[in-house]
DNA sequence: TATTAACCGAGACGGTACGTCGAGTCTTACG
DNA sequence: CGTAAGACTCGACGTACCGTCTCGGTTAATA
């Protein structure tokens, strides 16, 4: 009756899957958290409601579905050998990732979202949130190995400071950050808690 | 409300008003940014949608409206005649409002909202974050005046630090702020920027 | 945003009332029970399925509405003056009536629903067919008055004689129902019943 | 269903179909019409709905099944040697059918369906009721055999005089059918057509 | 005895319609 | 003119079944 189907006994059809992702990520784009409908996303992805109710709870569960591999990829530190250019780098891609339009939209509209659900900001810290700040940490963990920060700093203030301010700009006031302000974030960081060896 | 309406010829009912903006905050602290919709504040407040819709655009203005008086009345720092002490007390008071049950409820879920909705996002920051904004500036420019702080020191920059890590932890990691963490906060800022004076 | 509405605080649209009992009755005839759908009623109605829900409680009460009206103004006997030109005029009158396009397929459709629900049957019979009933009665009725009768007949039962067979070949044979059959049907009844003075 | 399953190259599982012929009846006795579903059969009878449709074409089909078997073992009229006890103890027996709980409600249901579905009615007639009608004959071409009726009798009008009141009461007024009234149609009937010999 | 084709259960799939909720618009009667 | 009341159209919600399509496993005639 409807052309090809793909039900399978023993597993969910991938092809469904990732034509969900997509199309609650175009939507989201163009349309804004609003202009993202599991009614919307179903038909733009060729895919039956019940397919979408059967695996994901609400359209927030399909964001989040989307921002957890964009996360990981593009957010885990790379090791330049200094904490200053590890801390300016990750930073910088931080701020990147945040105001880019495709996954920053999606991680702003669930933070946005998680305001007015909290079971749902509870589960977004302990399931995406805590990885990323996990990731955060390996910059910091790592000076402090090397020697360039005490081993007595305290690296969730640290964290805080580094990473507030970021935050701050995009989720609040919609100023830039450019890497002008993630840099001498780094830097004031630096001047104070550094052991000056770095 | 009084059971029966209020027609008058000459202007809106001041009575209609106030019983839309406490019936929306109510909703909003009972049931979440959700559970406030029109029909619901409507019948709350007696009134009817006609009313509400003559007057504001969209809940989200009803809530603005009930945002506007509140962040005013509490958030205007006073002189304490010295920068750490007008900091600390300013940065404490931020972190009460934002965490507290109502007002910064409703706070919470604008700032949420807006990630979602870019015009309604400029219209928050021009009406009522830019006010402020202006507010926050008080004590570091007051401590310029007195010579505690550089007159070089760049104020936007300073204001991020300081009230980043702050809305980082209430937007996004959930994380208590005690006065511990914005005294620390305080400290380091002066720290790296006083000049020893104040 | 739609057009033009019209809505009224006191009473209904008697347009869109209109309109879904004309929608339903030709979805009937043109697509059959099965094709009546609340969607369907309301697309073709250009009516909201609100409203439908508003005003009637399931597709059968909608074709209920349509039924009642009809029934009453074609169903109505008239007198002739004589028993066998009443009864002969009335048992054709309801055979028209049953077998053709779109009142008796509305009939036909809520009977075979009765079958399926109770309640509906219960509903069905008090406020439809007892009313229909009632004018059957009236020849026979009329016949006991003139004397055409025996005033011991059992009415009950001597409709049931006359209008089973009518409703058994149009309900379950299917075979048609021409004059001559119920002219047949009223000539055995008087012969057995009749006086002799009709 | 013994919990194994049962492939057979050759030939269906008589099995499966006992246990949804039985699922069927029951849902439709406990439930109603619209209670039965080829997902709850299926469910029910603990059989994948690809063994019914393999199988039978719609729910009707189904319970198609179920009567066939029913109405040739319950309604096949019995010779008593004699037109009136002929006629009575089959019109009973007829009555009885109609208005049991379970037999009699799968008869109803899908004479109700009938009424929607054109082509369902034909096969209906086709397959089951001109069986059934094939039956009722009987006792009347006994009593012709028997010179009790007169061979010009039109056997096919006298069946719809003889049974059209009983369907009518059972599928229209929703009367009962008790002996004494179809006694009462079977004693009218001779009084016109009998011969006096009977 | 091993092969293998028809049948079985399970269940995911694309769809249609359901009945409900709220949005925002419009009309009316009253004060 | 502003108000309460509420009927209107519209879009989306989440659910129930529909009928179709694999899938992996069972069974029994045949090779």
């Amino acid at each position: 009756m409807t052309g090809t189907h793909h039900g399978n006994r023993y597993g969910r059809s991938e092809e469904a899957r990732q034509a969900v992702l997509h199309a609650a990520d175009d939507l989201l784009v163009e349309r804004g958290f609003a202009g993202v409908t599991i009614e919307g996303v179903a038909a733009r992805a060729g895919v039956a409601k019940q397919t979408i109710y059967r695996w994901w709870s609400s359209k927030v569960d399909i964001l989040l579905d989307t921002l957890i591999d964009d996360m990981a990829k593009e957010l885990t530190p790379r090791d330049h050998g200094d904490v200053s250019r590890d801390l300016r780098a990750h930073l910088h891609k931080v701020a990147l990732f945040l105001t880019r339009a495709d996954a920053g939209a999606v991680f702003r509209a669930l933070v946005g979202h998680a305001q007015h659900d909290p079971a749902m900001a509870a589960r977004l810290r302990a399931d995406y949130l805590s990885q990323q700040r996990a990731r955060d940490r390996i910059p910091l963990e790592r000076a402090v190995e090397r020697g360039e920060l005490s081993s007595e700093t305290d690296i969730e203030v640290a964290l805080d400071e580094l990473l507030g301010p970021v935050h701050y700009r995009v989720l609040v006031t919609g100023e830039p950050v450019p890497r002008k302000f993630t840099d001498h974030l780094v830097d004031q960081f630096l001047v104070r808690y550094g052991t000056g060896r770095g």
